[in-house]
DNA sequence: TGGTACTTACAGATCGTTCAGTAAGAGAGT
DNA sequence: ACTCTCTTACTGAACGATCTGTAAGTACCA
C-alpha cells in the first residue's frame, strides 16, 4: 500500500567549499554556485537553528553580501527546502534498493538499518537539519510528512520481521520502532566522520546494539 | 533587581494554568505567577524553538502584553535559564538517590535508567527544551555543561557494569553510551503521558530494549 | 552587446527591552 | 467608615537594532 516513496530527484550535488574565482568556469564574477551556498547555509542552520540564522550571517560566512545570496535562491525558505529535499531523497533511495525489497524481512531490516546509517553519515548536515524540524511552516510540514512516510515504511519492515518471529513481542510494536529510530537518529548529535570510528563500524555497532542491546551476550546465532 | 528568582530547586512547582484573579493572594491585578508564565513560555519554546519564539507570541498566549512579562522575569533568556534549571535539577536529583549510589553496578544502572525515564516524563517540556539546545549563548552553554556532567556520571555507571561483566565489550564503551542516551532522549519526541502507555510500562520497555535489543529473546535470566 | 554576478540603498516589519504612567487592592491611621 | 499611602501588576508607547526581501545600477567577461 502506502509505501510510494518518491525516488531521488537528481544526483546528489557536489559541495565545493571554495568559490570558483574567475577563469575556470564560464561566467562573470565571483561565482558561488548553489551547492556552496547551500552547504554553508545548512551548516549555519544546524548551528543556530533555521529561524535564528539570519541571511546576514550566511552572507558573512560566504564573504559576500546579503542580497548577493538572492541571486542564487529566491528566499531563505528556498534554502531550507533544497536542503531537506536532499536529505529525504537520500533516505528514500535506501528503500528502493534491492536489499530492501527482496529476501526475508529480518535481512531486509538489517539492510535498511545499515544503509540508513550510511546515508545519514554521507548527508550528515542535511539529515541533521531534517531531524530537528519543528513543522512551523508549510515547507517544514511537507518535509516532516515525507519523513513520516519513510518511518512508516521501516515500521512495516519491523512488523514483517516480527511476524517472521525475529522481533520480540513483549514490547509494543510502536514503542520498539520509536526507540529504534531514537537510537539511530541520535547519531547526528555525536558522530563525526573521519574519526576513529568508521562509518562501517558504526553501522555494525548500531545493528548489534539495536538487535541485542547493551548487555553481555550469551550464545546467539548470527541469523536471529 | 528581581534577579534572584532562582527556581525552587527540587520541589516541583504547581503550574496553575489560570491567573488567580483578585483576592486570594496579595494585591494588584490579574496576577499571573512565575510558574504560569514559565509553563506557557516553555511550551512555546518547544513548539517554535527558543530563538524563534518572540515575546509577542508569549504575551498573546498569556493574554497580556509583551511588557507585562517583564514584571515577572528580567529577560527572555531568564525564562530559558529558569526552565533549564528545572530540568537539570530533576535529572541530577536521580543520581543522589540511594538506588543510584549503593549496590551492584548493573542494579544501579537499571535504577538510574528507570528514574531518568520517569523524571523525563514528569518534567517533559523542560527536559525537551534542554535536549534541543544548541549552545549559542552563555546560558545554553552552562546548561549543556551540566548535562554533560550528568551524562558522564551515567557513563561511569555503565563502565562499572562493564567491569562487572554485565555489559557487552564488543562495542566501544563510548558508542554504547551514546546509543543508549539517544534511545532514552528520543522519548521526548514522541511519548505523551496520559495515553495507553503508562510511564512505568515505558520505563520497563526502555530497560528491556536497551539491555536486550529488539530481537526475540531466548532464555535470559532477569539478573543480567 | 548581452548575459552574469553582483553592489548599494532602502522599504517595511518585527525584535527584545525600557519607561512613564495607572488601576486596584491592602493596611494603617483616625 | 473614611481617607491616605504603599505595593502589585500591569498598559501603551516608544527605542534602536535587526530582520527578510526588493529595486536599480554596475563591473566584468565573451
Amino acid at each position: 500500500m502506502s509505501g510510494e516513496v518518491h525516488a531521488a530527484h537528481h544526483v546528489p550535488q557536489k559541495v565545493t567549499q571554495t568559490p570558483r574565482r574567475g577563469g575556470n568556469g564560464r561566467t562573470g564574477r565571483d561565482a558561488y554556485d548553489l551547492a556552496t551556498v547551500l552547504a554553508i547555509a545548512v551548516a549555519a542552520f544546524n548551528e543556530h537553528g533555521y529561524e535564528a540564522t539570519s541571511m546576514g550571517i550566511l552572507a558573512e560566512r560566504l564573504g559576500t553580501s546579503r542580497s548577493a545570496i538572492y541571486y542564487h535562491v529566491t528566499s531563505k525558505e528556498d534554502l531550507l527546502r533544497l536542503a531537506l529535499d536532499r536529505a529525504l531523497d537520500g533516505l528514500e533511495g535506501v528503500l528502493l534498493e534491492p536489499g530492501a525489497t527482496v529476501g526475508p524481512a529480518d535481512q531486509r531490516l538489517r539492510h535498511v538499518l545499515r544503509r540508513a546509517v550510511e546515508v545519514l553519515v554521507e548527508e550528515l548536515p542535511f539529515v541533521t537539519l531534517l531531524l530537528r524540524l519543528r513543522g512551523n511552516t508549510e515547507v517544514e510540514r511537507s518535509a516532516l510528512d515525507r519523513r513520516r512516510r519513510f518511518d512508516h515504511a521501516v515500521t512495516k519492515l519491523i512488523d514483517a520481521a516480527r511476524d517472521q518471529g525475529a522481533v520480540r513481542t513483549d514490547v509494543d510494536a510502536g514503542t520498539t520502532t520509536r526507540l529504534l529510530f531514537g537510537m539511530i537518529n541520535s547519531i547526528v548529535d555525536w558522530y563525526r566522520p573521519g574519526g576513529a570510528l568508521s562509518t562501517s563500524q558504526l553501522a555494525d555497532d548500531v545493528i548489534a546494539v539495536a538487535l541485542s542491546g547493551i548487555s553481555r551476550q550469551e550464545i546467539r546465532r548470527p541469523g536471529a
